[in-house]
This record gives C-alpha cells, structure tokens and sequence, in this order.
DNA sequence: GTGAAAGCGCTAACAG
DNA sequence: CTGTTAGCGCTTTCAC
C-alpha cells in the first residue's frame, strides 16, 4: 500500500494525500477527512526510507553500544528509548560484543578498530542522525569515532578529542560514601579498591582519600586493599585485613571498609561472616553502584545508585540539541549519583567502640 | 558524497559504481579499482534508505522488547546481533517500558495495545523485513501482532495464533534438578514455588511433581511453599517451613529446597542461616535461572541456565528462515536448560542422614 | 485548496 | 564490459 494507491482511492493527488498526513498545508474538511477514512480503512502506514531519502533526516539515532550485556548498558538504552519516544526519534541499535573480544582489557579497545569502524559506517549509511555510544566501562576513548559528519555523544565513558560526553561523578560519591562513615564516628577506615588500570578505581579512591584527608584522618597502608571489582578477590582481601595476625590485636582491624562497588562489598560480607564478625555491629561496610547483588543482603547495604537512566535522557537530549543545531558546544556532564541509606553502617557516636572480638 | 559523485570523479557511469559495489555484474580490472580507489578516499559510504527503497528489502530487522532492564533480554539481543552480523542484517530496536506500565501483571498486556500497535507500525514503516518480539516473561502473547504482513517470531513468550516461537523448557528443567535431589537420596523434599499466576511457576512444579512421583516420592502440603519469584517472600516462606514448630521434631523438616529461582533460592540460604542450618550439610538447595546473583554466594548453587543467547540465535534464524521464503510454516522451538553443578545438594547415599539438629 | 512534476540516491533491465 | 534510463515512495515547489 503506497501513498500514491491512498490517492487514487481517494480521487485526490499525491500532494493532497501528503500534506493530510503530514499536515503540511492547508485542506478542506471535506478532502482530509475522505483521505484519512481511506487511510484508515486501508491500514496505510507511510514509507520511513521514501519519506527520509526525500527529506534528507532520518529521524533515526545510531546506539552504538560496546556490549549490550554489561549490566548497565540497559538502563542507559531505557533512559534513550524514554526520551526517544517523546521525540520521535527511532534507535538502532549496534551492538560491539566486546566483553567477549577484550573482556577487561578496556583499554585495548583499539584492537576492535576495524569491527567500530565497520558499525559506524552501517550506521552512517543507515543516514542516523546522530549516534550515542555507551561505553561498558567508565574511560577516556580516544579516536575511536573518527572525524564523524554527525554529531556523537559519549554515554559512560568520553572523549577527549571529539563529541559530548555524559558520565556521573565517582570521585564526589566516593567522597559523600566516605564523609557519611567518618560522620558516624568511625576513624579506622579501610578501603576495597577496584582494577587499579581502571579510572573509575582511582577517582572512588581519590575521594575516599579527600574525605579523610579533610577529616584529618590518615591509615596504614594495610588498609588499603584491592578486590579488582569482584567478589572472590574482595572477599580475600578482606579476610586478609580483617584476620588478627600475630603482633596485632583487634583494635588493629578497621572498624569500616568502603568497598568500591557492590558486589566487593559483598564479599566483605562474606568475610565477615567468615571471621564471624557482625555487620554492621563488629565491622560496617559501604558499597557503590547500586547492584541487584545489594538486593540480596543483610543487613541492607548503604551504596550510591548511579544516575543510569537520566544519563541515558540527557545524552540523547544532547544529541538532539546538537542535531539541531541548538548547541554545538563540546558538552561533557557529570551527574551526582543518589545515596542509598541502608543499614550497614554503624553509629559509633550513639554506640561508643567496643573491642572487636567477634562472636 | 554520493553514488553519482563517485561516478564522475571516476569518469565512469552509476551503474558501474553500483556494479562495483555490489558485484552484481563483471566489471573490468582497471575500472574496478579506479572506483575502488576512489570510495576509498572520499570515505564513501552507501545510502541504505535508497538502496532499500529500490531493493524493496531493507535488511533490517525489528527487535520489540517488552522491557530492555529485565535481565534475560540483553542477552537475547546480543545473540540475535550475533547471526545478525553474520548476515548482514541491522536491527531496530523498540522498547514498550512494560516493566513501568504493567510491572508483573504479566496478563493485563492489552492495557497496552495502543502504544504496541504503535510500535509495530514504526517498525512496519521503518519496512523491517520481519520482527523478533522479546517478552519480559514468558506466557502466552495472543492477539498482540495481529495480521502482521512480515514474519514474527516470539522469543521468550509464545502465541498461539501465529508466529513462531523460541522457548526453553521450564518443565523438563524443573524435573532433571528434581531427579538430582532424588538420585542424591533425598526423599523430604520440598519446594519454594514462584508466582502462583505465571505460566512458568506451573510448568517447573509440573516437572517437579513429576519427579516425585516417577520415584513414588509424596510429600506433605507443608512442603509446597510460594516464594513469588521473590527473595523476601521465599526467605519468610522458608524460615516458616524450616522452624521446628511445637508437635514437630527436626525429622519432619526437608532435606532439601528445589527452588524455582535463583533469588527464592538465596531466600531460602539466608532463611537457613538464621536458623542455623548449614548447606549442603542441613539442607539442600536447587535454584533455576543461573542468575548473577548465584554467583555471589557460598556455597555455589546447583540450578540451571537458561539458553538465552542460544534463543536469540535460533530466533533470528527461524526468522531469516522466513522471511526468504524457505520455511514458513509455525514453528515453536524449545531448548533445554543447561544444569549448574553446584556444592548446595548434599548426596545422602554416601554420606547417612543424620538428625538435623542445626548448630 | 489542490495538482503536476521534479527529484532524493540507488538498482537493474536493456541496449550497445 | 559499460552506459542509459526508468522508477522505488515520498515531499515540496510552483502553478492554477
């Protein structure tokens, strides 16, 4: 069914046809509502590929995503879809699969040039207007689009040379996430650091150090760990911190550990238990991400929930603005994540310190 | 830069450009790569609108996805991109947001049909040579796609009047972890039930009865608990079933939990521990789903995976398979789970009950 | 208020 | 082997 068989049901031309769908000048009541009758009888929906070859835009934005499975990437898309919607605006989606090509290398990233570069001419020919590309790790991608006659935004990475970015703030969380344990009193604190190459692992730590340094508030190198983001490791890490070593007592031990994200922090929980030592009683604990793990939990897990979905929102909503002309400024913004309050800290100024002895 | 441009930096006409491109008729040596030369430094790249208007095929696939943050659906996507690339086809991906307009009122789909027809004709006008509609549970989806012109092919979730669909076997699945408890000498099994109302629930305790009966097993009312696919509800389910309640000894509790999801399943951990028992050695422990989160306890869980990316490839295949015409009879494809061998079931034949005293 | 017609970029007869 | 040319379905200018 084509808008040219529409008008000859109708017994009007082309043009009349077109401008009732598009409302693009005026028409009688009378043709209109002949037209949209036949329309709607016929169950006529319009040609997006005629109607964009023609009007040269597509109304279509390139998501380029670096691995669709990576937990938060979904949020992110959902966040576009919203937005997307209410614009109306289509995505198509590409899909990179690096988790399964350099899997935690992110930095080897330039090893896949020729698969990005291969995706972004298919998204170029499919004429998108713009492109989103949503990092699966939080990091600087240098050259990655190159020289792109549209405009491109950076969602959960960025970059330096080219494109607006949209990331939130890891260095000012980790900071509050450490302020909040030092306000309850705590001054033994330890620290679960992520991947040392990863550059979210140093600005959490830059915080976690600034709250402290702020606080005047300095700790031994042995409490500060890395649990490289994942569980096994944290949950090593910690039963090597927390256990009481000849030559040390129990007032060695930290009476806090701010892990670095969710799923190390439960595997200080697990660490914990393993020592039978309480949370948040004998040990508290903090975590970051706002993982489903945090769901599964006791006590429930004080974290940082990251803005994924509003940054989803915003990096299209910059796209637009730059597809439109608008702003055309290079953008890069940074949103604060939201605290989540759970139980596993402990107040030491309503509890004064008891030795940590265990159960 | 278009096809034409190319044409006259090349001295030659579109057709051959086109020839050149497409190999779609021989061309010589030397013309060839003159143009070849030529798309190589302008950075050329076809326009696919035309080219799928001319074509009449646009080599895009829709993806309609009742909601993209359910866990199971990254996965299928990234499976389906994977044939997708293979063969050259792009996908579009619409997103109907169910989980925020319906949450786990899986039925009451309908409420949605406008914005779905909506999305349909998106993608209809977007000329999508067929659709993959991936649901957010899996049930019965009637009347949804209706009189669809192209292909459908439902992914995680069926329809009885057309299209083909591409599940896993939730009954068998529930009967083979069942088998395992069996095999390993347990006869006071119980089991931790997910939402009384979802299509799944009943297939797995179907596959469980089953089981049971094959080995002549018959349990008490007591021992069929509803977790709601929920780790709260499973883990107050659980503490119920597990407490030696008055004119009860320990003899009367299960020696094990097949529970029909990996949360219920940490439900069910957790309610152990409150009460003492330790897994495997008081109480044993299946799950279903091999979610992220079976990976985060001790000790490891025995359940199932679900062939989610398997899914995707076969449902992008059928529809492939379609839309050219080689097959196009209904076709409902059901995959089988693959089993976790986890540390959680305990084997009772080497190993003699004892009284499950707890700690 | 409506229609005729050109043309978006490309492909595929067909002719040579 | 290569070029000419007619459209794919639609929008939009320009007449009327």
């Amino acid at each position: 069914m084509t808008l040219k068989e529409i008008a000859d049901l109708a017994g009007v031309s082309t043009a009349t046809v077109s401008y009732v769908i598009n409302h693009s000048a005026p028409v009688s009541d009378k043709t209109r509502s002949k037209v949209e009758k036949i329309i709607k009888e016929t169950g006529y929906h319009s040609n997006m590929l005629a109607k964009s070859l023609r009007r040269n835009e597509s109304r279509l934005i390139g998501i380029l995503v670096e691995d669709v499975t990576v937990a938060h990437t979904a949020y992110i898309i959902d966040g576009i879809n919203e937005i997307a919607e209410k614009k109306k605006y289509n995505t198509i989606l590409c899909n990179l699969r690096l988790l399964s090509k350099i899997g935690s290398r992110f930095d080897d990233i330039s090893e896949c040039q020729a698969d990005i570069d291969n995706e972004i001419n298919v998204l170029l020919s499919m004429q998108v207007d713009g492109i989103i590309y949503i990092g699966m790790h939080d990091r600087r991608i240098n050259h990655i689009v190159k020289n792109s006659p549209i405009p491109v935004v950076y969602c959960y990475c960025y970059s330096d040379n080219e494109g607006s970015s949209v990331r939130y703030n890891n260095e000012q969380t980790a900071y509050q996430l450490t302020q909040m344990v030092i306000n309850k009193g705590h001054r033994k604190i330890a620290v679960m650091n992520g991947l040392k190459t990863s550059e979210p692992a140093s600005l959490r730590f830059k915080g976690f150090m600034r709250a402290l340094e702020e606080s005047g508030i300095s700790i031994p190198d042995a409490y500060v760990a890395t649990g490289n983001w994942k569980f096994d490791d944290a949950r090593a890490a910690a039963l090597k911190m927390l256990k009481i070593e000849k030559n040390n007592t129990a007032d060695d031990r930290p009476t806090a550990i701010v892990a670095m994200n969710d799923e190390m922090a439960v595997g200080v929980y697990y660490a914990a238990e393993e020592l039978g030592l309480r949370i948040p009683d004998d040990l508290s604990v903090t975590g970051f991400d706002h993982a489903d793990v945090a769901r599964y939990i006791y006590p429930s897990l004080t974290t940082a929930e990251r803005p994924l979905q509003l940054m989803g929102y915003r990096a299209l909503e910059m796209l637009i603005e730059n597809i439109s002309g608008e702003n055309i400024c290079q953008n890069n913004a940074i949103y604060p994540c939201t605290i989540i309050n759970g139980e596993s800290i402990r107040d030491l100024n309503n509890n004064p310190v008891k030795t940590n002895m265990g159960t």
